[in-house]
RNA sequence: GGCGCUAUCGUCUAGGGGUUAGGACGGAAGAUUCUCAAUCUUCAAACCCGGGUUCGAUUCCCGGUAGCGCUACCA
């Protein structure tokens, strides 16, 4: 293989905000294609947006890329490679094909209800000597692509996704590919580098389609074939608009996602199900079940929703529905070990001290009843708090049933479990011998027991809840149970 | 306004000239059960509109409509 043809993706953030999903799906489509055909991934920071870019943002950035695990090969800063851009728009400027344009930038909008604006004719006609001349004496200018458009052409590409595009020239405007600062425009320094890192493959958002046809334009002045382009449907909010963080919030961020408790796994599979699918009505698709299923031709055209809601009233409502279901799903997968040790560092991120045998006792007994990893916090608090937080007694009471009986039921249980061997099989075995004694049902009997222990009704089975919990805490948690249906 | 792209259940999607239009999430009901989950079963839920082409269009073509994108010396 000639190092031509061999394939080069990249990905290219501007480092203007945090990692964005849209961005990251970006990434990951990236990431995909390159293992799939063995190719290399190079970042690329496009940060030639000096009054916009931060360092914070930068951080940022690694920070969600960290999190997904996913490697590259190459990384670059295109605020280093300014010079390699300048030397590209000089040579593009020498053939004749860009021209100086000394009117300084459209202050306010333009009236687009006249059309659109394409070039100042006084400028693209300006002869080379005058323009030297106007140079030399330092006044400022921009340097625009020389659209051409003395015969009617149509500039064409093909790509992956859309198929085949093709734009007349006309309605293409003259663009500027250096700023009268000397900085290069988004246009210049993404093309410049994508040539001179030999790029193969563009796989980016779709609001970059039309911006295609300048691209190869700049390609093809520079005397570079154009690669081949990808471009993927956008990701929207459910009201259809573009995800902006001003709008929707930290629902855009890849990091939200991190610190609500997603598995990255699960992170993207999610987003890999926007906008492609297997064809296979599989949805679970462990990362290299999608490598082997994926390829370019088979993603979508059409821009996707991610549904969460907008004023969200729980933590859950804030995702789509469906990356919260498969989250729940790969902690279901993950191996009782390993979801243990993630939990405890997030129970013990919360201020609770808890050793790694308890965690793994009690990682069974949630694990189907948590989504988002966090959710270990309100799950299971009643294994690591001390003190219960205040309940309502009147939980106490079970079904069919008044204070009396859940009053003879904890001081019944308060005497079995005295004695009783705290294993699963040995407190199934008291606990509903002391309902048949009571004649009462097993559930009126367990239930004022479940709520003494943990301080609520929907909590995880009984016998192994009080099995973890031990003796002392669980006699003293029915005390005081006691003590409050006696108050009443 | 100009140009480009798109259009299947609420959402993500499969399919494709003749289908009971499939799956998933979510919703509803049921089974199971010491509660809650998990799991299983069942149900409701869609081809944007109008013309053509055709024996037959949701599928192909054209038009409309709607949505999105670009239209910066932002990226």
């Amino acid at each position: 293989m000639t190092a031509g043809s061999a394939i080069r993706v990249r990905f290219a953030p501007s480092p203007t905000g945090f990692l964005h999903v849209g961005s990251a799906r970006t990434f990951i489509f990236n990431w995909l294609f390159a293992r799939r055909t063995g190719g290399t991934i190079v970042l690329r920071l496009d940060d030639t947006d000096v009054e916009r870019n931060t360092g914070e943002s930068v951080e940022s950035i690694f920070d969600g890329l960290r999190w997904l695990a996913l490697d590259w090969q190459e990384e670059y800063k295109q605020s280093e490679r300014l010079a390699l851009h300048r030397q590209m728009a000089q040579a593009i400027f020498e053939k004749g094909l860009a021209y100086r344009d000394f009117i300084p930038g459209a202050a306010g909008e333009r009236d687009r209800s006249e059309g659109p604006w394409l070039f100042h004719r006084e400028m693209r006609e300006l002869s080379r000597a005058e323009s030297d001349r106007r140079a030399a004496a330092g006044e400022p200018f921009a340097l625009r692509f020389r659209v051409p458009r003395e015969r009617e052409e149509t500039i064409r590409f093909t790509d992956a996704v859309y198929g085949e595009q093709a734009k007349s020239a006309s309605d293409i405007e003259d663009f500027a590919l250096l700023r009268s600062d000397g900085m290069p425009t988004y246009h210049m320094a993404s093309c410049a580098d994508d040539i001179d890192l030999r790029i193969s493959h563009i796989i980016r958002g779709q609001d970059h389609l039309s911006n295609t046809f300048k691209h190869v334009l700049i390609f093809r002045a520079a005397g570079a074939e154009p690669p081949r382009f990808a471009h993927l449907p956008l990701l929207v909010a459910p009201d259809g608009a573009k995800l902006s963080k001003r709008k929707h919030g930290p629902v855009v961020s890849v990091t939200t996602y991190r610190d609500a408790g997603f598995l990255p796994q699960a992170f993207i599979n999610f987003l890999c199900l926007l906008g492609w699918s297997p064809k296979d009505d599989r949805e679970f698709l462990p990362l290299d079940e999608i490598v082997r299923a994926f390829s370019l031709e088979n993603i979508n055209r059409a821009n996707a929703v991610i549904n969460f809601k907008e004023p969200a009233a729980t933590p859950e409502e804030a995702f789509d529905p469906k990356a919260v279901w498969l989250n729940s799903q790969y902690i279901h997968a993950l191996p009782v070990e390993e979801l243990s040790k993630q939990l405890l560092a997030i129970v013990r991120a919360a201020g609770h001290d808890l050793d790694e045998a308890r965690m793994r006792q009690i990682t069974p007994l949630i694990r189907e009843r948590i989504k988002l990893l966090r959710d270990v916090l309100t799950a299971a608090d009643f294994f690591f708090v001390k003190e219960l937080p205040a309940y309502d007694p009147a939980l106490l009471i079970p079904q069919k049933g008044n204070a009396a009986l859940a009053r003879k039921v904890l001081e019944k249980a308060r005497e079995v479990l005295a004695k009783a061997d705290f294993t699963h099989d040995g407190l199934e075995k008291s606990l509903r011998a002391a309902a048949q004694e009571l004649g009462v049902k097993a559930g009126q009997m367990f239930t004022p027991i479940r709520v003494a222990v943990t301080g609520r009704t929907a909590a995880p089975p009984l016998f192994e809840t009080l099995a973890v919990l031990g003796r002392e805490t669980t006699l003293a948690r029915i005390d005081e149970a006691v003590r409050e249906v006696h108050s009443r």
